[in-house]
DNA sequence: ACAATTTCTACACACGTGTGCACAATTTAG
DNA sequence: CTAAATTGTGCACACGTGTGTAGAAATTGT
């Protein structure tokens, strides 16, 4: 078996030839109607090694069956032919795609981005690929983008950020594969989910207002009406209530979780008769357009109006002032929703509901209301 | 051939039953080790139309060699079949999977993000899906990404604001598929990339802070020595010299493109005996450490100091100020790379090196220096 | 030395789709 | 009304890999 190996290489080198064309790293343009080049398959190394596919197939997938020195001599042949076993002719033997669709919104926005990161570290360290699918929240979109997951077969998805709407769910539902929802609105409807513990995150950080002292905290919501936000609502109320503060419907208004409605409906907050001496932000997308309308109506944060936001993005630390918010690990989060994914793709049949704690962090965006403040002069 | 379908249908029920599970929508959590659940194929449809299976896939694919009305009855018998072509088992026969890699160092920001974006919208509206490989900078995740990227037959390749280093290029280029560069810094050894102008646009940022009046405007550059920033430092150089200023040395030092190393070298700065009163930074990120950094000093943006940043990134319009910057259209690069790796596939031979000019944005972070200011008090 | 094991390999089929070619069915021409 | 042209459909193979089963080869036991 030593023998042959000489010639055995030297007709593998022809049948390689096509896909290694030029020495070197070669410089040339891809050309002409895309011929799609030909490469090693494992018949190919099965030819030159004197065996059958079948063997190879073995050989190289640590099969006990096959002899460990024609393994070994397999192995080699393939290494040198630079073989590359096609995931596409595996995918369709074994019935797995070994790959993962990930659905978002729009992955043009720092939380998204933290989860897919998060997501796809995990998928990679399994062997797993992850497929993009944003929706644009278009409707059409959505649609298309359920039909190309259902087509290239995934073994899994996970959805986040994303208001599952009526839309989604019977199609989702309808292909048979582990779905895994991140902070999204039906979690119910599934049986798995990761998500944020919103209510105690805002209890928290409306309560760190409460205790600074403010006595006229406003709510900045998320006019999308989702779950998320009827949650962090909730735990508002509570803070106020555990504070002996009356809820004051003025003070709660709602944006889109853009900095700009975050301005705008700031806007409206600091035209009231008595404006809010804090406010507590949905998400903290909204809480920059909020600073940013407070420091442009000539106040200063956290002097006239604390605020309070929600995410932790990576920048906001080093906003002016850097901004107190609720650190939410959405790497994190993206890595659980994945481990969940590989785990219910392993057989077990367990429900996953994985709640995670946000952590308030207190930075310079909050502080004690003027009237409680060292130089107090009070008014109101 | 009206007259048998209504036992055309039942027949088709039982062989879909499999896939259809419970009438609604059921709640059941997906166990047991994964039954990959057999689907409905075109074998099946051929079955229960009385065809064969050729003929459905050419009904399906608007072949124009079937009757018209076997196409609608096909086509119907699909639908109501729930039927899903396989991606995989096409692209097998095909040779083409519709599928192209994206290889990032992190989504996890938002100038990778945008691009992503940009990209995935277009292939979306052309049939082609987006697998994403990010990379860590580790060498280790690097060579794993470029295999898994092999095995996964991608028809073409973005690799965006990574530096493509000894490691990635003989390894991609073996794979005879088209690749495109956004950003990088060897676009000179494939033929293809989408670049961002850096000199000129880096020419009008430093020439706006001289203009306004500044002598002695500093620049951040980036550590890892990529193009970009040889590039930007070039048009940083050439400003200063339109304007007579001399080149001090002192003035230019070097962050990793993080807030945090923006602060440190922005300290750095600001130690100097004579501190600069203006700063170009490499990008936005690192512009914003920088003025969180001269803030932390006691200074004023842009009074004591003028920041201007690079990118644009969606919330330094929020930041206080304001940031002075350069757009690049992230989404848009990401757009027209996927533009090119389609023209490609199509087939034509041309050549893509595309330029996009940066547009200076001038915000509230630059200004005139103390000494021109209204209120002068002249010193150096 | 021969039978009974055990170890290894090859054959054949499956996965789901696309496609060249031959042939059947239909239409048109003469 | 038959022959020729046209149109519609089926057969068979290909794509590259995995895997059950049968049988060949090597090993062991008596």
């Amino acid at each position: 078996m030593g023998s042959n190996t000489e010639s055995d290489h030297a007709a593998l080198r022809k049948i390689s030839a096509g896909a290694k064309a030029g020495e070197s790293l070669r410089n040339r343009v891809h050309t002409g109607e895309a011929e799609p080049a030909k490469l090693v398959s494992i018949k190919d190394i099965a030819r030159s090694a004197k065996v059958s596919h079948s063997t190879v197939s073995r050989a190289l997938n640590n099969s006990p069956r096959v002899k460990s020195d024609t393994v070994e001599r397999i192995r080699r042949i393939a290494e040198e032919a630079g073989y590359r076993g096609s995931a596409i002719a595996r995918s369709l033997a074994t019935r797995r795609t070994k790959t993962i669709g990930v659905v978002v919104t729009t992955i043009a926005d720092l939380f998204a981005a933290g989860v897919v990161s998060g997501i796809e570290t995990v998928a990679g360290d399994n062997g797993y690929s992850v497929v993009l699918a944003n929706s644009n929240a278009d409707p059409e979109r959505e649609k298309r983008v359920v039909r190309t997951l259902e087509e290239r077969r995934v073994d899994g998805i996970i959805v986040t950020a994303s208001r599952v709407g009526a839309l989604y769910l019977p199609l989702l539902s309808r292909m048979n594969v582990p779905i895994v929802l991140l902070n999204n609105q039906h979690p119910s409807e599934f049986a798995h989910s990761v998500m944020i513990e919103n209510f105690s995150a805002s209890y928290e950080a409306t309560r760190h207002l409460v205790e600074l002292g403010h006595r006229r905290i406003a709510y900045i919501g998320d006019r999308n009406g989702s779950q998320s936000d009827t949650d962090r609502f909730g735990g508002y109320r509570q803070a106020l209530d555990s504070g002996q503060l009356p809820f004051q419907p003025e003070l709660v208004v709602y944006g889109s979780g853009t900095p700009e409605s975050g301005m705008e409906v700031m806007a409206t907050l600091l035209g009231l008769a008595a404006p809010p001496t804090a406010v507590f932000c949905y998400d903290d997308m909204t809480a920059l357009g909020a600073m940013r309308q407070i420091h442009a109506s000539g106040r200063h944060v956290p002097r006239d109006v604390s605020v309070i936001g929600f995410d932790d993005l990576s920048i906001v630390q080093f906003t002016e002032p850097p901004l107190t918010t609720i650190r939410q690990p959405m790497t994190e989060m993206g890595r659980l929703a994945m481990e969940a994914v590989l785990d219910l793709l392993g057989g077990s049949g367990s429900t996953h509901e994985i709640k995670v704690r946000g952590e308030l962090v207190v930075r310079a965006s909050t502080g004690p209301p003027k009237g409680k403040a060292p130089n107090s002069d009070s008014h109101v």
